[in-house]
DNA sequence: ACTACTATTAGTACCAGGTGATAATGGTAG
DNA sequence: CTACCATTATCACCTGGTACTAATAGTAGT
């Protein structure tokens, strides 16, 4: 026997888990086992054939929480009133925080906020110049923050001031002043 | 004819774009032609069959820059002097920027920074409890950001002063103080 | 030594979703 | 009427499997 069934199952799990693109055969030839032998282990743990690992992981990408790109708000907005204010909220997931510790990234919290403050200004352009932030307290994982934002000032030269507070629970974890500079709508043109 | 070739070939490319998932079978009945012309048109134009397609997703997901999350520098980190300074290299793609006019997210400068600021501080834990940041240019898709950081002070109640500043050429971009707050090691215990 | 049991291997039929090649049909334009 | 293109039909074959049956090897229990 080369390696005992059990060990040979669970290096076999490990195996796929860290290259799902791998065939019963290679397997087979790696283990030095017959590709039967490689089919039965994976029935007994109930691990899926290549082709369906490989949709897996594709449609994992697809409705990936493609967190802090492509999304025009991080988090889900669950109320907006433009120019006045709005509210998100945001899991925190494990791979938004330290693998450490669990304690949730500072630039995860700044982008809910930031995101929020330049969605809330209803503008072609809406950019951020200058933010003044606080992270209050450590956010963990599995915690769900709700960031609250509402603008404090349009000033007349273009810029606006917006303040967002970030909450757990009742418990204030993050709060920033950001100035968003917009362009143009009810000014020239 | 149900629909001339050309325009059939065009409207199959996009459909197979935003669903690569469907088969030669359902694009046949979808466009009420026999399978062999749907496999003629991927022929002509080098659309790849359905098993490639997913593949291709799968991979593509796999070396994702799987920007804010996950890695705990955003950028490559090209230089670093523990408790002294450190710089970064992001280059803007796509999923940095709105869509709109190419122009990258506020967060994305500030996540460079922050997580340069976090790995240059050699503790167990260090988290960021302020931030007083500027975006002094716009910075556009394609675009490489320098974020340079060094260490002001490493102050006697555990936090240290921070200061990043981003450039694309000569030209400063982003403006950045943090103060990070880093658990022991030095100190008690 | 005989049996029971487990692990492993072998072999067969079948499946999806194709490739590649060859050939037959159906307009349609010169 | 013919030449040409688009379309369709067949057929053999491929990969990477599933599902099932059966044979073989080794080891432990009595």
């Amino acid at each position: 026997m080369r390696v005992p069934k059990k060990e040979r199952q669970t290096e076999l799990q490990h195996t796929i888990e860290q290259n799902p693109f791998i065939t019963d055969e290679a397997l087979a030839t790696h283990f030095n086992v017959s590709i039967q032998t490689i089919r039965l282990d994976r029935m007994e743990m109930k691990i899926p054939e290549l082709r369906e690992r490989i949709k897996h992981v594709a449609t994992e990408r697809l409705d990936d929480v493609r967190t802090l790109t492509e999304n025009e708000v991080i988090g889900d907005m669950i109320d907006l009133k433009l120019d006045t204010s709005a509210i998100s909220i945001l899991e925190i997931l494990p791979e938004h925080a330290f693998s450490r510790n669990a304690i949730a990234r500072g630039h995860i919290l700044f982008a809910q906020a930031n995101s929020l403050a330049i969605a809330l200004i209803d503008d072609e352009l809406a950019l951020t110049t200058k933010a003044n932030v606080q992270f209050t307290r450590s956010v963990h994982v599995g915690e769900r923050v709700v960031a609250k934002a509402f603008v404090s000032s349009h000033r007349q030269d273009g810029r606006s001031d917006i303040n967002v507070e970030s909450f757990v629970g009742d418990e204030c974890v993050f709060i920033g002043e950001f100035t968003v500079y917009r362009s143009s709508k009810e000014e020239s043109r």
